[in-house]
RNA sequence: GACAUCGUAGCUCAGUUGGUCAGAGCAUCGGAUUGUGGUUCCGAGGGUCGUGGGUUCGAGCCCCAUCGAUGUCCCCA
């Protein structure tokens, strides 16, 4: 026998949990069409070379590379992301009109550890919005409100979405007297510094061969715990950091113009993101106050991925949502009520006498919008009772032939027990 | 990839220093005089105690290995 179970880290939906997965999904897309965005979907499966060295080394690792063809031209993955496939597709698109708005969401996967109780899995769907074509940080604004509007709409509370600049944490490293090869390095670093003790994040540093006199001077700078507008002054002699501060007041005075309330978005400083792509702004959202649950969103402006693949080099911009960790979130939040079905009401099936009666009146609640489901058996009625119950479909409509001689049907309000003898119209208003 | 804990019915767990130890509750299915569920009562199915070795007269309980799960770190959605 082969025992049954699903893949590491993958796994399977049951209707109450696919009813809140739909919703959630129905959510986001609705908000990304209300901006503009069109929807776009690329393969689950690319060309190995298609993928590797966008991400950077950690992430590489963790592409699931497909036992087929090794070694070969034909040598496949599965995509990692959805950034990097849509870039690909816009370098084969030439006649894109720009700036190009998508949406696109999917399952990616990672060769990951899964850790499910902080929304960790191999298989997870990434809900991405992208534009491409376009430098105004009007764009960064306007994911960001995306972000808020899908969130709030779900009603998760206390999310904060932390916003940095690639280009301040480029500065940083400048102005502490490394190079460009550093960036990564500092930027660890810089990310730990509010999780372990400076000693060991200094002594990390030393090991990576960085001068103790450019340790210093990064403990320096983070100790003062810097607003924005500090954090312009110190850096006031590195351009590529001053660049980085002015985009992200931009965005500033654009989410507040757009009325996105200041609750929910940060400058934050030791926000640095993993992928090697993002040039620009960044974006990550956390829910603060249950730190153990994963980013619930992230991303950013990465101008010069397209290029990468031989096509024009067209700014982009993008933000992904988690949809397994917003459903995660939204689980331990209590936020997902008990749902079964979407039936409405439930047609209960008494036998050859009524069964033509039941149909036709299955066939026009159907007519009239109402999710109806006609039970298939004639069995007994405790038996269609129970499973109307169990699935929590709110109403039970009965036509047997006691009704069916007034030309009536019996509805019963499971919830209250009670039930009413009416005719179809009535029973159509209190369905609707 | 590093470390820690844990693996008994679909789920939550009992199982005492190795000797009826294969159990309970919930869930599922069936029944309690023929058109009424969610309460109650009765009954049934379901586990070679993760797997493979070993110690022993005898192991769910001890030892080794292996697989899996969970948690923390790293990184991410």
């Amino acid at each position: 026998m082969i025992q049954p179970r699903t893949f590491k880290g993958a796994r399977d939906f049951l209707p109450e949990q696919m009813l809140h997965r739909e919703r959630i999904l129905d959510t986001m897309r609705t908000v990304f069409k209300k901006y503009g965005y069109a929807p776009v979907e690329t393969p689950a499966i690319e060309y190995l070379d298609v993928l590797t060295g966008k991400y950077g080394e950690e992430a590489d690792r963790l592409i699931y590379k497909l036992n087929y063809k090794t070694g070969t031209k034909d040598e496949a993955a599965l995509h990692y992301d959805l950034t990097v496939p849509f870039s690909r597709m816009v370098a084969m698109n030439n006649d894109l009109a720009m700036p190009f708005k998508r949406y696109q969401m999917q399952p990616v996967w990672r060769a990951d550890r899964p850790q499910p109780h902080q929304g960790r899995f191999r298989e997870f769907y990434q809900c991405d919005v992208d534009c491409v074509g376009s430098s105004s940080m009007l764009i960064e604004a306007e994911l960001i409100a995306i972000t808020y509007e899908v969130l709030n709409g779900l009603d998760i509370p206390d999310f904060l979405i932390k916003i940095n600049n690639r280009k301040i944490l480029n500065g940083i490293t400048q102005y502490i007297g490394l190079d460009n090869n550093f960036v990564g390095d500092v930027c660890v670093s810089i990310d730990k510094l509010d999780k372990v003790e400076w000693n060991e994040v200094a002594k990390e540093l030393k090991d990576k061969n960085i001068h103790t006199t450019s340790i210093d001077k990064l403990h320096d700078l983070l100790t003062q715990k810097l607003n924005l507008t500090q954090l312009k002054s110190a850096l006031a002699e590195i351009e590529i950091a001053q660049e980085g501060i002015a985009e992200i007041e931009e965005i500033f005075y654009y989410l507040q113009i757009l009325g996105i309330p200041e609750q929910y978005f940060t400058f934050d400083i030791a926000l640095a993101r993993g992928l090697d792509y993002y040039t620009g702004p960044i974006f990550e959202t956390k829910l603060p106050k249950h730190p153990h649950i994963g980013s619930l969103n992230g991303g950013g402006r990465y101008n010069g991925l397209i290029a990468s693949f031989g096509g024009k080099d067209l700014p982009s911009v993008g933000t992904s949502l988690g949809l397994d960790r917003i459903f995660t979130a939204m689980q331990q939040l209590n936020l997902l009520s008990e749902v079964k079905t979407s039936t409405q009401v439930l047609v209960g099936n008494f036998g050859a006498d009524t069964l033509d009666a039941s149909l036709k009146l299955v066939k026009e609640l159907r007519a009239n919008g109402i999710n109806t489901e006609f039970y298939p058996e004639a069995t007994k009625m405790k038996k269609q009772f129970s499973y109307c119950d169990k699935k929590q479909i709110p109403f039970m409509a009965i036509l047997g032939s006691e009704e069916l001689a007034q030309n009536k049907i019996t509805l019963k309000v499971m919830k209250t027990g009670l039930q009413n003898l009416i005719d179809f119209n009535e029973l159509l208003e209190k369905l609707a």
